[in-house]
DNA sequence: TAGAATGTTTAGTATTTACTAAACGAAATA
DNA sequence: TATTTCGTTTAGTAAATACTAAACATTCTA
C-alpha cells in the first residue's frame, strides 16, 4: 500500500471517528467502521486490532455494538475458528436496525415515566388543586401526543426501503 | 403546593431527566426544561436555581443551551432586570430550530471530512493502484450520498408545520 | 490431555464531561 | 461613587465513559 493510499485512509478513518462522537457514540466505534467500510474483504478481529491501533478488548466491544446497531455483520470462514466482520453497505438497512433497537429499548422506558405522570394527575382528582391539575395535564398530554408522532415517525421511516433524494422531493411536493 | 402535587412534578422532572441523557445531553438540560414545561409563568434563575436544585452556573449554562435549541425561549419584564424563561410549547418548531442548529455546525463540518477524502481519491489518479481506487472511490460516494440523503430528509422535515399522526400516516400511504 | 488460538471479561487508568463554589463584571439604585 | 442585584465565567472537583493490559474461558489441534 503506498504512502499516498494510506494517507488517504487514515483521513478517511478520522473524519468517521469525528463524525462518531458528534452522533455521542465512542470515536472507537467510527474508526471500526470506516477500517471495514473501505476494507474489501471481511477483517478478523486481530487485523481491526492492527488497523485500527486500539486494543482487542476495545475492538471487542466496539464491533459488538456495531454489529448489535447492524452497522457491521459477523461471519465465518470455513475451516478457519476466526471471526470475520464487514461494513453494511445498506445504510437504510442500518437505520431500520438501529431505530429498532432503540425503540425496544430506553426509548421506550423513558417515555412509559412521561405516561405514567399522566396517569398519576388523572388519579389525583380532588387531592390537588383543580386548576393546576388540568393545566399539567394538558401540557403533559401534548408531550406524549409529540413523543407518540415521533414514536410514527420512526416507525415510518423503518417501512421505507430507501432514504434516496427522490423519497424526499416525494414527500415534501405532497406535504407542501 | 400539596405534597401530592409535589411527588408528581418530581417524578415528571425526572423523567425528563433520564430522557435527556438518552439523547446525550445533560440531564440538568431535561430537568429545567421539565421545570419550565410544567410551570404555568416563566420562571427566573433564581427560581430555576431553586426548582431544579442545580447552582446557578450550571442554570446559566444549560439554560442557554435550551434557549439556543429553541426549546426555551427567554424573556423580559418591564422594570424588571431579570431574565426570565419559559418553555417552548410548539416542539416542531423546536425540531425545526435543533435541526437547523445541527446542520450548521459540526455536522456539516464532519460531512466535509467524507467529501474532503473523495476529492483527494480523485486526485491521486495515478499515485496509487487503480483498482483500489476505483473501489474506495464507489464506497466512499455512497457514504456520501447517503450522508446527503439524510440532509434532505432533516431540510423537508423543516419545512413540515407538524408531525402529527395524520402526517406520518399520510408520507407512509404514499410510499407504501 | 497439553498447548495454542481466539474472543470476552475484568480491573485499573486516563480522558472527558458536567457540576459546584466562588470570583467577576455589568447594570441599576441609592 | 458605593452598594446591591443579577448573570456569566472560571478554577477546581466529582462523575461518567472509554480505553489498555492482562486474566480468563472456550474451542480447536497436536
Amino acid at each position: 500500500m503506498t504512502k499516498e493510499t494510506n494517507r488517504i485512509k487514515q483521513n478517511f478513518i478520522e473524519g468517521l471517528s469525528h463524525i462518531s462522537r458528534f452522533w455521542g457514540l465512542p470515536k472507537g466505534v467510527g474508526a471500526l467502521f470506516a477500517v471495514l467500510y473501505i476494507s474489501p474483504a471481511p477483517l478478523s478481529l486481530d487485523e481491526l486490532v492492527s488497523q485500527s491501533g486500539l486494543t482487542k478488548g476495545a475492538v471487542s466491544t466496539n464491533v459488538r455494538a456495531l454489529a448489535r446497531m447492524g452497522l457491521v455483520r459477523r461471519s465465518t470462514k470455513l475451516g478457519d475458528r476466526k471471526d470475520y466482520y464487514e461494513a453494511e453497505t445498506d445504510f437504510y438497512k442500518a437505520i431500520r436496525s438501529i431505530l429498532g433497537e432503540r425503540q425496544n429499548r430506553e426509548f421506550d422506558r423513558a417515555i412509559q415515566s412521561v405516561k405514567e405522570t399522566l396517569d398519576k394527575l388523572e388519579a389525583a382528582k380532588g387531592s390537588m388543586d383543580e386548576a393546576e391539575r388540568k393545566f399539567l395535564i394538558q401540557r403533559i398530554q401534548a408531550l406524549q401526543d409529540f413523543f407518540d408522532a415521533i414514536d410514527n415517525l420512526s416507525r415510518a421511516v423503518t417501512k421505507l426501503d430507501s432514504l434516496g433524494l427522490t423519497t424526499v422531493q416525494k414527500i415534501l411536493s405532497i406535504l407542501k
